[in-house]
RNA sequence: AGCGUAGUGGCCAAAUGGUUUAAGGCACAUGGUUUUCAUCCAUGCGAUUGCGGGUUCAAAUCCCGUCUACGCUACCA
């Protein structure tokens, strides 16, 4: 067996969608496992489609991923890689003409003079008689030199594919054999009347040409596998094993829309998740590992992914789900490294931690890693360490501030806070002692600690987001409450 | 209209004829974890395996039918 080759083909006409991304994840998984090659190859012939922007875009999708690939085309600051080049379809225009002359020089394929207007109307009338509707078949015996000399007088034409008799089987990895009786296909256009070849002759001879050995795809293309096989076959290639994989479906159940928020992997860089967590999510829809395990990383996907264990159903997207595997990578993860990971987070929410040592912002990270669900809640969880509290939060206000005894208490607080040394240890010890001595509960005092030091009802453990905040910027901000509660 | 694929608790899914009174996780609920939100831990909740037949001692698993969803049947990709 020859070594693996397989590829992602896009087409570029925007961002990278989750449902490429997904295929494009089976497919360089394959490819890492077994040593293979991962070949991007970009369908850009809809031109006024794609601009280079967009593919830097969907691009840059693939690297935040971290799907690298082996073999693709040169764009920005790109290279192109890989001896099978030109890797974008707009470049392999000659190829696919000549393999759809070849293809009429040999018989197989012929050329048609039906207008489009005619077949509208034929197609019209299947319709209304509840017949499928497909092409007649009227062109095909045409006299080759009468066709010939027709089209050399310059009347319009298509070339269409001659299918052969029989049937066609498929021995696909996910969806088992598939056979398919040839005379359910009609003659198919492989060349239009510009001589620019049709999608399905352009990816076999792509696919052909590139030697891919393995093809994982949207189970939309299921059925126009079995046109692909015969082309391949006619053409002369080797058929590549195909993997039909089930498609992303939105919450709803439908397709996943280019124009939902989310269709972007990008989208969820934003929304502050990680993309190991994107990778981990996508992968378990529509595989599963044998055995419990849920959380992967990208390293451990590529070891434990087998083709055997694919599923065959389309899976809808669960935002909880997501949320919960997030909550679990970032738990998991190096703690320098989340904190790297959440620092523009905060940039990006303005807030200048410039004046923070590295240790002071590994600790600030290592206090929220254990709460955190998404990257972006980091902004939530400590803003108040960087700026004065303009506001408490008005619920725990009345909850907290409004209380019988609320101002006592946090003259209490104060004493200990200026009578002890800031760190958690110390003030939890102390808060402890003193709630026993003055048979208060925990329950009474911490909520108030928190609403007064950060504004807020929740975040970081109270004791250790003081320790962070120190000891004279706490007692201010006791005082500061307590004439707040004064004024109330 | 033909052909194709799928249909297991709200969601992801395991189990391809029997060790299953259908795993596990998410979500949800309750309790505990230095209050609350979150995390974590424990417990619990919840499925006549789309529906109807059949084969079998035995079916989520095999067969037939049916319904629903999606895909292909383009001079789109």
């Amino acid at each position: 067996m020859s070594e693996v080759r397989v590829r992602i083909a896009p087409s570029p006409s925007g961002f990278l969608h989750i449902g490429t991304a997904k295929i494009a994840l089976f497919n360089w998984l394959y490819a890492r496992q077994t040593g293979g090659t991962f070949v991007l190859r970009l369908e850009d012939t809809d031109a006024d489609r794609t601009e280079e922007e967009f593919v830097q875009a969907m691009c840059d999708g693939f690297k935040w991923l971290g799907i690298d690939w082996d073999e693709g085309p040169a764009f920005g600051d790109e290279p192109q890689k890989g001896d099978f080049g030109p890797y974008r379809q707009s470049e392999r225009n000659q190829l696919h003409r000549d393999a759809g002359q070849k293809l009429l020089s040999e018989g197989k394929a012929y050329r048609c003079f039906c207008t489009k207007e005619e077949l509208d109307i034929e197609r019209e009338r299947a319709q209304k008689e509840k017949r499928p509707p497909r092409y007649n078949g009227k062109c095909r015996d045409l006299d080759a030199a009468e066709s010939q000399a027709r089209h050399e007088a310059g009347e319009r034409n298509v070339v269409r594919f001659k299918v052969p008799e029989g049937q066609t089987i498929i021995e696909d990895l996910v969806q088992g054999t598939v056979e398919t009786q040839n005379k359910e296909f009609d003659d198919f256009v492989i060349l239009k009347p510009t001589g620019d070849p049709i999608f399905h002759l352009a990816v076999v001879v792509d696919d052909g040409d590139m030697n891919i050995t393995h093809v994982f795809r949207g189970d939309d293309h299921l059925t126009n596998t079995s046109r692909h096989a015969m082309l391949f076959d006619a053409l002369g290639y080797d058929r590549p094993i195909f993997a039909h994989l089930p498609m992303v479906l939105d919450e709803q159940g439908k397709k996943y829309s280019k124009r939902l928020h989310g269709a972007n992997v990008l989208d969820w860089r934003e929304d502050g998740y990680l993309p190991e967590t994107m990778l981990n999510y996508v992968a378990l829809m529509g595989w599963s590992p044998g055995d419990d395990e849920e959380i992967f990383t990208r390293d451990e996907l590529v070891k434990a992914f087998s083709v055997d264990r694919l599923g065959k159903s389309a899976a809808k997207f669960d935002m909880k789900r997501l949320q919960w595997i997030n909550g679990q990578h970032m738990r998991t993860m190096p703690i320098e490294e989340l904190r790297d990971r959440v620092l523009p987070r905060l940039s990006e929410a303005g807030i200048d931690f410039s004046g923070k040592s590295e240790e002071w912002l590994t600790q600030m990270a290592a206090i929220c890693q254990e709460k955190l669900k998404t990257l972006n809640e980091i902004v939530d969880y400590t803003d108040f360490f960087f700026k004065d509290i303009d506001e408490y939060n008005a619920k725990a206000v009345k909850k907290q501030f409004q209380k019988e005894g609320a101002l006592d208490r946090l003259e209490i607080i104060l004493a200990v806070f200026q009578e002890n040394d800031c760190t958690t240890q110390a003030l939890h010890d102390a808060i402890e002692a003193v709630c026993e001595e003055k048979e208060l509960g925990l329950g009474q005092i911490n909520p108030l600690v928190r609403l007064s030091l950060s504004g807020k009802m929740m975040g970081p453990g109270v004791f250790e987001l003081a320790e962070l905040l120190g000891k004279d910027e706490c007692i201010k901000r006791l005082e500061n409450a307590i004439e707040y509660v004064k004024g109330l």
